[in-house]
DNA sequence: GTGAAAGCGCTAACAT
DNA sequence: ATGTTAGCGCTTTCAC
């Protein structure tokens, strides 16, 4: 039933000949206990190979030390950053995080949670894409919930979300004033409630005048480099990725089939991960306050651990950085020309 | 002391009018219970939304069902991706993973090995940076512990390497049949081991004729951005990244002094993160089996969290991918031209 | 097939 | 300042 034989805090009791709670009251470092004693215990404890025991603290405290955390995808860098915003910011408050990846599946999303809120005082829903009825329902769970980059979902739980909006309408007048007058944008996973923002921020900010069509993409790399020529049959003479690596494989298909970005065709997305800067030309993009989410997150989430309200809503926003991808409009549509 | 009433195996037992060894069989799915009976827990637990406590699950049981993975950096794509695998893994048994970044930082690791230990039943390592003493003091820690792409530790604990030399030399032909005789190394991390391995691997490849330099860098595409003119500067005809971040932040560098890549200079990297393929020119790199280390690195601590001995050692191998990043040398070093 | 009781290893009143 | 005692909420022998 039980592993190999622990050394227990009775064990160091005995061994410096006090009781179980003063080798607790020393462990835990509180104070008014006599430092011959400290010694002796420490020094027995140190002997022995003494390691209390994690589980039976938590049960004892009644609190575990750990926020779980539940993220569409681990590879997708967004996530990645802001999963390592939260861990650094838990960390200094003595929390750990306890993951757990949807891999892009709504409906994986609702177990995950029920499993990781045994295991943690509270939780963290980075972008999920579960519908709301479900989200709703986690309030059963009976435990501390901050959501992540979802919108709709601040009536139901303390979130922290981003306003798109403004940046998306400067992404607009940017693209109006080189003369674009179609977009096309590579819509993402039609569950992620980004994608839908991202589409009605465009659809509200364009000119009368432009032109904008939409093409299914995904979330990934290959979903943008799989759409990038759909995207290019509709005379679009600008793409507008869901996110950034929609707009990189878009970018990288393009190159395939020879057009150059920007001078043939402009390429924008969504998110700013390390890569956009990165690549060449670099990729015009509306930046998601990434580390910010992170340190939202736990500063919306922390007090409500130690039983304290907390404000329902952190709104971020969003910043359009141009970069190489996006020019001025050519004359003609884009055409496949000689490999570059 | 404690937080809200909790709905408890009590209460359940209470009112399905049965013993809480009762419920727990239930809810355990034990067999030979009284179908009526299972009906009536499973009622009254639905009725009053008993959620069994997993801290209490875990003391009485004796484990956790988490394992901790530390890793050097989150928002290095080879981690998060390491981290994907061994998280989709170990779900298939039933193991969350509760994850701990070290922010590169060497002397943070132990910390954090002892604070997941006390939490976890077993510990994944990847790439740890921490010294060979420090290494070998987790013995100690009487927990089942792998480590992922540290060579040395092969002796310590069970691990999971990749053995890159083949895939090297394979580079060094595939440069030196290009025409390249002087390489430069951008050396990543100090105390990662994977970077003396690296190193080494290329020293003992490279023909005779061939002169070999290396530069500092770092983990990071900043590091591979800021190395580049350094690199530039020793006359090589090819530079090689210590991993693709390193490389490809070198080559956005190169494209900033407009230097073309690989009509100038030919640049390479380690690893074959999801972005080598899709930038242009795409990054010649010697691939990392990623996933592959994540199931391999379960398959090692799975029967060992059971109590079963476990292999010491599982070696994968790198492979050469040949992309666009690498060309013909150039007659004359580069030197920095019109801007792209 | 079901219940009673003894833990799991620790913390926290409470008493001294 | 320290020891005693009663849990934390569950699992699991061991009787019935």
């Amino acid at each position: 039933m039980r592993r190999t034989r622990q050394v227990t805090i009775l064990s160091v009791a005995a061994a410096a000949g006090v009781s179980k709670s003063t080798v607790s009251r020393v462990m835990n470092d509180t104070p008014n206990v006599d430092p011959q004693i400290v010694i002796r215990v420490r020094d027995a404890a140190a002997r022995l190979g003494y390691r209390p025991s994690g589980t039976a603290q938590n049960l004892s405290r009644g609190r575990t030390g750990i926020v779980g955390v539940l993220v569409p995808d681990l590879a997708n860098p967004l996530f990645a950053t802001i999963l390592k915003g939260i861990s650094a910011e838990a960390e200094l408050d003595g929390y750990r995080t306890l993951v757990a990846d949807a891999n892009e599946q709504p409906d994986a999303e609702l177990r995950h949670l029920n499993e990781l809120a045994r295991q943690s005082d509270g939780l963290i829903l980075c972008g999920p894409r579960m519908s709301m009825p479900d989200l709703a329902s986690l309030a059963e769970l009976d435990v501390p919930i901050v959501v992540v980059n979802r919108r709709p979902a601040g009536n139901l739980f303390p979130s922290v979300t981003v306003d798109s909006r403004e940046a998306v309408a400067d992404l607009c007048r940017h693209l109006d004033a080189l003369g674009h007058t179609h977009l096309c944008y590579l819509s993402g996973p039609p569950h992620a409630a980004a994608d839908g923002e991202r589409w009605s921020a465009l659809k509200s900010s364009v000119r009368s005048r432009t032109k904008l069509t939409r093409v299914a993409a995904g979330a990934m790399l290959d979903d943008g480099h799989a759409a990038a020529e759909a995207a290019l049959a509709t005379g679009a003479t600008c793409l507008i990725g869901f996110n950034d690596l929609v707009a990189l494989g878009a970018v990288a298909r393009l190159q395939e089939l020879g057009i150059t970005v920007p001078d043939q065709i402009s390429v924008a997305g969504f998110d700013d991960i390390v890569y956009a800067r990165f690549t060449s030309p670099g990729l015009t993009t509306v930046a998601m306050p990434m580390t910010e989410f992170g340190q939202e997150a736990w500063r919306l989430l922390s007090p409500y651990l130690h039983g304290r309200k907390t404000r329902r809503t952190r709104t971020l926003s969003a910043t359009l950085i141009i970069r190489g991808s996006t020019g001025l409009r050519q004359n003609s549509g884009a055409r496949p020309g000689p490999a570059a």
